[in-house]
DNA sequence: ATATCCAATGCAAACGTTTGAAAAAATTTA
DNA sequence: TAAATTTTTTCAAACGTTTGCATTGGATAT
């Protein structure tokens, strides 16, 4: 008749023939707790497999130790970078982590900020999704201001929302990608784009039209091709691109995943990389320093990120009534490998 | 003045000057209340953000639709395609999953399992970490066997633990790729193999190791590497490999990352692929299609395995006092590319 | 006018834990 | 032995919500 109902101070203290408040005291090392009941207690609540009942403590204390993780994908290594980083500052300070996954749906986006409000997260890192972009909608992201629970944006943001924020540098990252291949002696550069309206994609596609347009070189539309950061994704483009009449001599790929895709298009073609067509990518994945040859890439620091967003959570928390966001900014950097260094 | 402290049903009821219950009845819709009290009250408690506080009714109902996902990394395909799986069935089912990252440290399973059952998880889904394969420790288990709370195991296992769990058929998937790799008339097929002690490293050496024995082929220990599954720990044993006085004529690398890292020294030697060396790995992860050339492989059904997964839990909830853990083997398949296609 | 009935609301307990203050028990002091 | 002191234990409230049962107040029927 061993029910599987979890072992609770009351029954200790049924056992003892004492209060609640004595097993309870007993069990924190109480001082004011005599050290044969003490021990007692300790011993017998060991026995049993007493586990303290974290979600009352909830109740009491309005502390979850609970903080949301929402992002539209952990699929990526940027993103399990990202949560890495969150992770190594904040478990040792005993927060746990939620970690939502949109999707890229607006609707599970808000559904998670809800559900994590109602659990009480006493914080929640947040990478929108590109619907939520797309849509234009962030009434779901007032809810959270109006309950002051601290907001960090990771990586995506709404440009115009006021909050703090850990981002990249991604729009100096892309302009030195290509500044480095126009350096390379490349005259036709395409860009593989990202999904339109993310910020991601477009900080990059900007960094990539600035850097041409400062070094005299045409902005030719039918170079720049969208993607959806998958490797397939960029398989059809970029046969389109070696298949016209002045194709480029250069791809930059809004990641090392489409550029990887493209570097097979390539070699299919028989084109030699870096010689006929140089190749750049974005977020130094592992893979991308072993592949064939090796990958010109941009580094984000992912683990960074993380952490930084961890600090500006903390400094948010400690902070008294009023409070300013911070916008961190952490630089990418070039990482020159084979695929772009044309002798 | 205005606090940041969550709106509550005491407080709309103060400003109602009524009960708390027939605020919380007329929030739920309760037949019982008045049709004004309730429009009134609910457009207040909307005006406000009133959100219910879910700590409170996990409290009151012993259910905290939570539950543990404990993983030692989320850095791999598989793992990301498991959790997806996990998350299709039980999100919309209410669930919320907490994803644990226990980067392969036993302290951190063990802590994140008391944490669980502290926080009430109904269930946890469980791949275990290297350093509990290797202590053989699993007292930490014990516990979650203890408070009833089903424990379903995906991928990895304890072979003698009696618990419900969803797995690769790992071993017959390696056999299949070695086997592969001998009809093509490779003659000396090295392996790249995972950490030992690893059920799935063992699994797919053991695959590797019988399919040479049927075929009547020697078993050269010279020719089995350790790696720890990243792409830059092939490359010194694939080095070494390739240095012998008779090097292996064929690789079958532990997984798609594993043999990716091969194919680089591979090919740096300027060896042709598959024409002089043969390579197979495992997983059939995205860009495992796009390298050149395009890597056979054995694919694992992850999202399946996390749909299963949730099935066992799922069962396990619904039955009865007398429940017969069940044990899932979804079958691993064989994807030839052109790494192996010798003609 | 009184009994009957129904609709609407309130009361109180419960979930498991902590904690300040009060009470009880044990010990020391005079 | 009584008073004072110290040690140990209990009481009660609190956290936010739900819910069976009791209560209220008004309307209807007799």
């Amino acid at each position: 008749m061993n029910s599987s109902r979890p072992v609770t101070i009351k029954d200790i203290a049924k056992r003892f023939r004492c209060s609640p408040s004595t097993v309870s005291r007993a069990l924190n090392d109480h001082p004011a707790i005599n050290e044969d009941t003490r021990k007692n207690i300790q011993e017998y609540a060991r026995e049993v497999g007493y586990q303290r009942n974290e979600v009352s403590l909830s109740l009491l204390n309005k502390k979850t130790a609970t903080l949301g993780v929402v992002v539209p994908n952990i699929s990526n290594y940027y993103e399990t970078a990202v949560i890495e980083g969150l992770h190594n500052v904040l478990q040792p300070m005993g927060y746990t982590l939620n970690i939502c996954v949109t999707n890229e749906s607006y609707i599970l986006e808000k559904e998670y900020l809800s559900k994590l409000l109602s659990n009480r997260a006493e914080g929640i890192f947040l990478s929108v999704s590109q619907e939520t972009y797309d849509s234009g909608y962030y009434e779901h992201l007032e809810q959270v201001i109006q309950r002051k629970t601290p907001l960090i944006f990771i990586d995506r943001e709404y440009e115009d929302f006021e909050t703090s924020r850990a981002t990249v540098d991604d729009y100096h990252g892309a302009f030195a990608a290509v500044e480095h291949l126009i350096n390379m002696g490349y005259k036709q550069i395409a860009h593989l784009k990202g999904p339109n309206g993310l910020t991601v994609s477009e900080q990059r596609f900007n960094g990539y039209k600035d850097c041409l347009i400062k070094n005299g070189m045409p902005v030719r539309d039918e170079l720049i091709i969208n993607t959806n950061f998958k490797v397939e994704s960029a398989i059809l483009p970029t046969k389109r691109l070696l298949e016209m009449d002045t194709p480029p001599d250069a791809i930059f790929g809004v990641n090392d995943q489409v550029a990887i895709g493209a570097m097979r298009v390539v070699k299919d073609k028989g084109l030699r990389i870096p010689q006929d067509i140089g190749l750049v990518g974005f977020d130094n994945s592992p893979i991308s320093a072993y592949t064939f040859p090796s990958l010109t890439t941009v580094s984000r620091p992912g683990r960074k990120i993380g952490m930084e967003a961890s600090r500006l959570f903390l400094s948010q928390l400690n902070a008294s009534g009023d409070f300013s966001h911070e916008s961190i900014v952490l630089p990418s950097e070039l990482i020159i490998r084979e695929s772009s260094l044309r002798i």
